[in-house]
DNA sequence: CTGATATATAAGTATACACTTATATAAGCT
DNA sequence: AGCTTATATAAGTGTATACTTATATATCAG
């Protein structure tokens, strides 16, 4: 099964590099082969991919393509996490909501 | 390449399953085990993926084990967003800068 | 102690996918 | 037009890993 997200999208060590990368300033595709130990095709596959993911984002320059960091794509990642969050809060709060009760037990 | 984080633990359609039941509340394998398609051991192997990215912790309770979300790790992730959003609003800006000194060259 | 239940581990298999090289596409330059 | 540079796509390969079934471990109940 094949599931483009943008957790699985920087679940990769070479992709996360290139938007580390990214994330510094946008960059050319060659400018990101540089940063990365493999060929430029594969930063090729891995650009679509992040792009895929709506974690970056492309637009032509000339000869080139500039990437950069897709703010669209990456405030949805933000509002997965914050409502993540949002759950672990009220699970401690649970938690200590049930320690409470049981010291009330004694 | 084995690359454990909390981002390629979540990858995973399965996995993320199992992370989502949780969020609701603690649960044991084998109430997990009900809420997807696959086999119990499946299951296991998926918690332990994710008990090793930090993004569940478990507790023995007699017979059962109690997987619940792990806040440790989940204020990790949580950091890791945060900086990353601070990175997508500094390259707004960026660009807002660069666009109103093109203005100004007209 | 014995059987039942809950979970983890082992071993094997199938598939997804990260990489490679070769080639296609597209824009700039002379 | 042709040549060069920048990037994408195609096709093939090796490996990681998500799954399976079988089995081991551990706790509880009688």
């Amino acid at each position: 099964m094949t599931y483009i997200s943008p957790l699985s999208a920087l679940a990769y060590p070479t992709r996360l590099a290139l938007f580390e990368t990214l994330r510094k300033g946008p960059h050319t595709v060659s400018e990101l082969t540089k940063e990365v130990s493999v060929s430029q095709p594969a930063v090729s596959q891995h650009l679509r991919v992040l792009k895929e993911a709506r974690l970056v984002r492309m637009r032509k320059a000339g000869n080139q393509r500039i990437y950069s960091l897709d703010p669209e794509g990456l405030a949805e990642l933000r509002k997965f996490v914050d409502e993540l969050w949002d759950d672990v809060l009220a699970a401690f709060e649970e938690a200590a909501k049930k320690e409470q009760e049981e010291r009330n037990n004694d």
